[in-house]
DNA sequence: TATCTTTACTTGCAAAATGCAATAACAAAG
DNA sequence: CTTTGTTATTGCATTTTGCAAGTAAAGATA
């Protein structure tokens, strides 16, 4: 592990999280069911592959991912998101709530606008749903 | 302004404060009462200087920070938080409460524990505060 | 069994951001 | 007009990011 900062819980999360890259990727596993490295590729921010992998490994040496063999296809990696990767919900939840709120380029879509109706509904529902997926 | 990777509200937030320090003078201005660029220095996790500015101009810039001269010393300035940084603080007490959970390093002190038993009340507690102060 | 495809990753290099130390600008106070 | 407090800049080394190309290995195809 690397060195923190201090012990104040905001910079310990941001140690691990702070960047333009981490929280996208488990945007992608969490909201829109990637799987893969390939699909994380395919993501409109378009990521290099070298920031891509290094990320997939921060995040798994920090017990947020979790990394198999795809049952499926044996040459083939599968992340998941472990219990501590899913309790990024609520995070990812406010985020997607600022930034439509505070950009007008950011269109709400279905989940945005459930956000706004019933947010806390919004996370219960999600919680649910991710926790059935999971080891 | 920059250019933004894509209209994913996610996204356009990390283009805004995802690093690893943006966040943590919001911390200071919200939670801590701090207001000027000194006191935000001295905070234990030891921004650079250079960093410093360049993250307030930013954060200015973005319309989340309000920079003033002080009433009671001219020759300094106090930051505030605009309604878009106030609007921030449900991130900050998602962050606060994950990171505590999280890292063993991280002792809960009032607000940490408060959050555990009642988040909702204390994210609406701080919000009456912050606007109150606010212009 | 050779070669093609898919998937995951590495490498090299330029550009940008960060970290650190020193110094500057400037208003207010004495 | 010198000192103090406050904010900001500069220079330089290190680290991270961005981009393009190349490598590796397991299956699938022929």
């Amino acid at each position: 592990m690397e060195k923190l900062r201090s012990d104040c819980p905001i910079s310990c999360s941001l140690d691990i999280f702070g960047d333009k890259w981490s929280l996208l990727i488990i945007r992608d596993i969490m909201l829109r069911g990637k799987l893969s490295y390939s699909e994380f590729l395919e993501s409109e921010e378009k990521i290099a592959t070298n920031i891509l992998v290094s990320r997939l490994k921060a995040l798994e040496a920090a017990n947020i991912l979790l990394k198999q063999v795809s049952p499926a296809n044996k040459s083939k990696f599968i992340y998941s998101l472990t219990e501590k990767g899913i309790d990024l919900l609520p995070i990812i939840i406010e985020m997607m709530d600022w930034g439509a709120k505070y950009n007008a380029n950011c269109p709400r879509r279905e989940v945005g606008k459930k956000i706004q109706k019933d947010k806390a509904g919004v996370i219960r529902e999600y919680y649910k749903k991710l926790r059935k997926t999971t080891t």
